[in-house]
DNA sequence: GGGACACTTCGGCGCCGGCCGAAACGTGCG
DNA sequence: CGCACGTTTCGGCCGGCGCCGAAGTGTCCC
């Protein structure tokens, strides 16, 4: 991959002079998804649940053997867990973080130009868009939306930061809506969406949120993957919670 | 690179099916910091100044031609901006926010071993430990000082996010130090120090708060790279503002 | 026990990309 | 004007990595 840096010829000695330590721990790192196929794992892993290698080999389009070995690299890195379950070998991002970091990279990546080629394609497009997870909270039109009621309600201030207000935690708990806070990850944080381009409410509260979204009915999963549909439930009880109306994510 | 997956064999007409259209680009984002000599350099580059070429060849102990290549692909992938001057070509991180991710990835690396062999080197790893600066805010136990000490006087807080209170933005207009809100970048935000895994400020007022203590003497650069010093006048200016006294950051 | 299935291991192939040195290019300086 | 120096371009070398298919291992189910 890279070590060609401690090459036979000449420059043997001298590379140790200013070069940081942490070089080749970073390089490593971003080996693991500088490759195409192992990149659209992760990408797929983004929806947050637990996918057996068989179908993120069919999902790639490479061989079975092929991505065995991709997910020996990425288990071995650490950025992913795997749960083996008799012939099954299930793997998922590893923690929150990775799938932040994920996240980040795909944020960075230049406008990233797709046009759907297929009347199929657009409207998944259109439902991912309008409504789908992003690893463990809520994104697309629905994430922002549920981040602007929050903010606009004085529960959630991005003017100086990123944090809930002594309002905010109030809101969780009145709402009914646990926030585990011994952990180490953030209670907030904002996650840039990739469809929208604005942040939405990641981290603790996040992850809640869209955990509570679930158990409580407001909405479902469309299909097989990350895409998500609110029910009449959730209409009802978003416009009561936060003011958020339907037509918003139209 | 990647692009393996397009094979000449049989695999040519499946691929597209169900894989993520940004897959290509996240890998070779990737790919760029997947080099352990373009890793050498960002590394570097995260001093937030400039490096001319033939410095960073010689930090990263590859031939000058070599550099130039590497260069190239970083400037091309838009994580480096150029200038030139004359027969210089001077070379910085692309914005806040790519330094942001490099930061954040370095982070993501395993607990990084390394032990210093030399004296020099553990001299220059402990002044890096106690105070330096992280592309263009201030880091190590400086900068976790002072992320401290705003908390404790209720101008940041870090329970529920990362933000700074009203009390904290009057603060920094009592000290003098303006703050930019007119562009996307947040005003506070979190970022990880890898020395002592803990979040210090960043964003627009870490930012402003390292700018300032540069200009106003409060401390300034050891030798030629991201190492900092606290002069006597930043003690005392630390200390009237923020009870921040020298014995924390020994 | 035996077959189906999911996954892994192994060998072989092709190519990408990092490395260098030599030569070309362009700027600045004496 | 010519030399020095920083940078770039070019050719050539070589190793690692991603790909596959076939064979091997382990699990589930009949």
């Amino acid at each position: 991959m890279t070590s060609r840096a401690n090459r036979t010829t000449g420059a043997a000695g001298r590379t140790g002079g200013g070069r940081d330590p942490r070089a080749p721990g970073l390089a490593a790192l971003a080996a693991l998804v500088a490759d195409e196929t192992r990149a659209a794992c992760l990408l797929a892993l983004l929806d947050g649940r637990a996918w057996t290698a068989g179908e993120l080999a069919r999902h790639a389009g490479v061989a079975a053997s092929t991505l065995s070995e991709h997910l020996g690299r990425l288990v071995g890195g650490g950025l992913l867990a795997e749960e083996r379950q008799g012939r099954h070998r299930y793997v998922r991002l590893a923690d929150a973080r990775t799938a932040q970091l994920v996240e980040d990279l795909v944020a960075q990546v230049a406008p990233a130009e797709h046009r759907p080629r297929t009347l199929r394609e657009a409207g998944a497009a259109s439902a991912m868009a309008r409504a789908r997870t992003c690893y463990d909270h809520l994104a697309g039109r629905l994430g922002i939306a549920l981040t602007d009621a929050l903010t606009a309600r004085g529960l959630l201030r991005q003017d100086t930061g990123f944090a809930l207000t002594d309002a905010g935690v109030a809101w969780f708990g009145a709402a009914g809506i646990g926030l585990d806070r011994t952990g180490r990850r953030p209670l907030a944080r904002a996650c840039l969406d990739w469809t929208e381009r604005r942040p939405h409410l990641a981290g603790v509260s996040g992850a809640a949120l869209c955990r509570h979204a679930f158990d409580a009915g407001w909405c479902v999963r469309i299909g097989t993957r990350r895409a998500v549909r609110l029910t009449p439930a959730g209409e009802r009880a978003l416009s009561e919670l936060l003011g958020v109306t339907a037509e918003t994510l139209e």
